[in-house]
DNA sequence: CTTACTAAGTTAGCGACGCAAACATACGGG
DNA sequence: CCCGTATGTTTGCGTCGCTAACTTAGTAAG
């Protein structure tokens, strides 16, 4: 694989998904151009074309593979501390945090999409598995079930406080926060609409 | 204005404004074609270059007339009760959720933008403004100063919350709510994050 | 009223991009 | 060994954003 030019690629599809998802960190999910993808992976710019229908079924493959890492991530978070402790329900809101700032420009690319991709399976799937994970720590903090409808509301309002700020920091709508600051008003929400027991 | 087409059109750059904003609500904020918007506009392709120095700017018009329509809902919604009543809180929710899905696409657009707009002093002006509507609303509240660095925190809090929640659902990333059940929500929110009193 | 300047349109055309068609090459199973 | 299929390439079409050069309308001065 070193040298030797083959003229098959071999992985182009996944080498494509990567150098698409650092176009979009580097000039925006609308900025970016297909045929510098295929000068980052080296092939013609009709390739890609061989593995995708058209340019939102890149993006969306690029979708795809970003919610998978974040829903990694949010899994290590919600491990990283026994189940009740209350440090879970933080580490779980930085996580997504973190996720959003380290890859600012594929995070707006998931969550601005479209019509045209609400009903994709593979997508909705991952998302109601994420909120699947918010509903299972809140659960726990709760000592109730994750399908008592109590715990999926307060899930869903600690979602939305979590990626709202996300949004909201990232478009530079506010001044950006402290570490400090944001560590206080993580702990003042999840205090808030997470009671220590139920 | 009638029936004589006037060379000069007169109010072209209001006209394209609001063409845009029909457009970006049946395509997206991607998905439109200044051209036709000119076709709406009845003039050629080449006229908003009058206007606009090229297609961000013409976007970057579309977005501050919508800050502030935002803005003046969001006004009425706080004059709509007496300083003081819990209902504020909620009808400020509810504007803003409200126009989010009066108008999705310029929603999106409006805190979509990339990294160019951030600098934009006019707009920053407006969500400041924004964000400064919330802050009396539940200074009011706590029945203590806009300016009082908790009630700027719960403020900003009540805004992630409310504006994640709208992204949210309109990527359908959740299940849509009835209106019973945001209502619940929006009320539980608001007493979480902003006590009755300080 | 004429004249000159400017604002606001027009047509024509360039260059880039997304995408499809037709062709070329490598791999892999009978 | 051979053929089928997967995966590339080259070529080209249509569209779009944007510019240049020209035309028309309004306006202010003499």
């Amino acid at each position: 694989m070193s040298e030797k030019q083959n003229y098959h690629h071999g992985e182009l599809r996944d080498a494509l998904v990567e150098a698409l998802r650092e176009l979009i960190e580097r000039d925006g999910p609308d900025g970016f151009r297909i045929a510098e993808a295929c000068r980052i992976a080296g092939v013609s710019t009709a390739a890609p074309y061989k593995h995708f229908k058209d340019r939102a079924d890149m993006l969306r493959a690029v979708c795809l593979s970003a919610m998978q890492r974040l829903e990694g991530h949010m899994m290590d978070a919600a491990d990283a501390f026994p189940a009740g402790d209350p440090q879970r329900v933080v580490r779980l809101g930085e996580a997504y945090i973190g996720f959003a700032r380290a890859e600012p420009g594929v995070f707006r690319l998931m969550f601005g999409l479209t019509e045209d991709h609400k009903d994709d399976c593979e997508l909705k799937k991952l998302s109601d598995s994420a909120e699947d994970i918010v509903a299972r720590v809140v659960a726990d903090q709760m000592k109730i079930s994750p399908d008592d409808q109590d715990a999926r509301l307060r899930a869903y309002a600690l979602w939305c406080f979590v990626h709202g700020h996300c949004f909201l920091e990232l478009d530079g709508k506010v001044d950006p926060h402290t570490p400090e600051t944001q560590s206080a008003l993580l702990g003042m929400i999840a205090t808030s609409i997470v009671p220590l027991t139920a």
